[in-house]
DNA sequence: CTGGGTGCAAAGTATTTGCATGAAC
DNA sequence: GTTCATGCAAATACTTTGCACCCAG
């Protein structure tokens, strides 16, 4: 159970009791959606609105506080915001990993071929866990 | 106005009225979004029912003649199915463009730091195009 | 002809909003 | 005390479904 109480005040969010817990659901998780967020939540706070959650996702992703993966045919998962890194994804069982790629000739390469500026990157692949496999 | 019957059937899709001129509005447009293809397409039949978007997008996905591009912040896009590709995505002006990077040594890269079975890449670059910059 | 596609209306799902109350700071 | 968060209900947005009719092959 980390206190996440400074970490939200350094992304000008109030501590209140449910995003403390949404803070601790995403780090144990890892990546979570909406609704397995809501559902982990309910555990905790009985009567906590769905309108909550996503009242507090939205604000979090404002504030840079937390980013959204976008899954290829499934829905978006949420993670505490961390250095850069891309996904994997496996399209059997769904477990969201994180992946530390060097991107830095890739990038070079868009230098080379397009005018555009480049700001964010986001890679996700598909594929097979070794459980799945 | 090139004519996508024969590349329709190639998927077991028959080839509709509606089916065709959706084809050439992805083909003109690239990248398009539900909503504008859905007003593509009432110019040219002023009763197509939303529905009938979903269900050929659908469809069309299925059989893989079109993919879905998710792009962060925004809406899903739909193109043809084409040679593999990365995009590339101004976050002024919303334009969506296709740019051919070799993923070899990426996916290398993966293969030795980790146990996943890749498939399948997804890559979006976020930027400011030329006119935006 | 026959299977599958279309449009419409309705249902279902997902997300946002307004507001009264309550908690954080 | 002031500002902002919460929970609820309602509103809005998005997507799918069922069905009668029609068209592609």
């Amino acid at each position: 159970m980390i206190n996440y109480t400074d970490e939200l005040r350094r992304h000008n969010l109030k501590a209140t009791p449910q995003r403390l817990a949404i803070s601790n659901a995403l780090h144990s998780y890892g990546h979570i959606n909406i609704d397995t967020l809501y559902e982990m939540m309910l555990k905790k706070f009985s009567s906590i609105s769905l309108a909550t959650i996503y009242k507090n996702i939205n604000l979090m992703l404002e504030n840079s506080y937390v980013q959204e993966v976008k899954i290829p045919q499934n829905k978006s998962v949420y993670e505490l915001t961390k250095s850069y890194h891309s996904h994997l994804v496996c399209t059997e069982c769904g477990v969201v990993e994180d992946i530390k790629l060097n991107m830095i000739p890739l990038l070079s390469e868009v230098t080379t071929s397009t005018t555009f500026e480049i700001s964010k990157t986001d890679l996700v692949l598909s594929g097979l866990c070794k459980k799945c496999q």
